[in-house]
DNA sequence: TTATTTAATCGTATATTTGCGATATAAGAT
DNA sequence: ATCTTATATCGCAAATATACGATTAAATAA
């Protein structure tokens, strides 16, 4: 593709686009539901639910993690995760902006 | 990555990770914006608006229909493209239920 | 019919993502 | 100090995504 053109976005479209890409992958959906579910959570629990290498399931918390959405802390030679619920309020307006705000003055679809 | 490994989620689970994925690039983002403010829209307005060729556009076009995110139709030698509020408004509730339902019964983060 | 316009598709290059095994790291247990 | 446990990271392979120029297709205009 030889360049990502990103920069010539507005940066909110950069934002959620990046938000959307964290959650653009079914295993990360998952993930973000074990952690709903048990409010906090080790990586091995997650391991022995999702059908996932270790491996796997670290890279796609670390995608998570960076994106904001999951905080992590080391408990030993455990991390816990859970899911940053400040961090999902934030993106849950961004997406409401998108899907309402820009419905306002339009309200049908066309063809 | 050898295989994806999709099959081993609920459809649920796929379905909105596919529809965020639609939403997974800045430009789409902007594309769907042109739309919501014009109602409707041709490919070569969007190609003027945004810093990206034709056929770059066209294809960004063609990922955001097939997730079921926007009609187009042939209007003569050109294509007509809109919003399918339908969807957005299916999408937008899917995003509620992973935002809100799982919330319920944990308020805050831990770690 | 022949040109023009508009958009989709093809082919290609490159970047990124996904996945896993192997290894490294770091804390706790013995 | 050594072993065990839990997780992160590395290195690799394969699949996808992104981007663009060139070409094709299809309708209108001349």
């Amino acid at each position: 593709m030889a360049i990502h053109k990103k920069e010539a976005f507005t940066q909110k479209e950069q934002d959620l686009a990046a938000f959307a890409k964290a959650l653009a992958h079914p295993a990360r959906i998952a993930i973000l539901k074990v952690l709903a579910q048990r409010n906090e959570c080790i990586c091995g629990e997650i391991v022995e639910i999702l059908p996932l290498a270790q491996s796997t399931i670290s890279q796609h918390l670390k995608e998570l993690k960076n994106a904001g959405l999951i905080n992590g802390s080391i408990d030993g030679p455990r991390s816990c995760y859970c899911i940053n619920w400040k961090a999902f309020e934030k993106f849950n307006q961004e997406f409401s902006w998108l899907f309402t705000n820009l419905k306002i003055k339009n309200q049908k679809s066309c063809c």
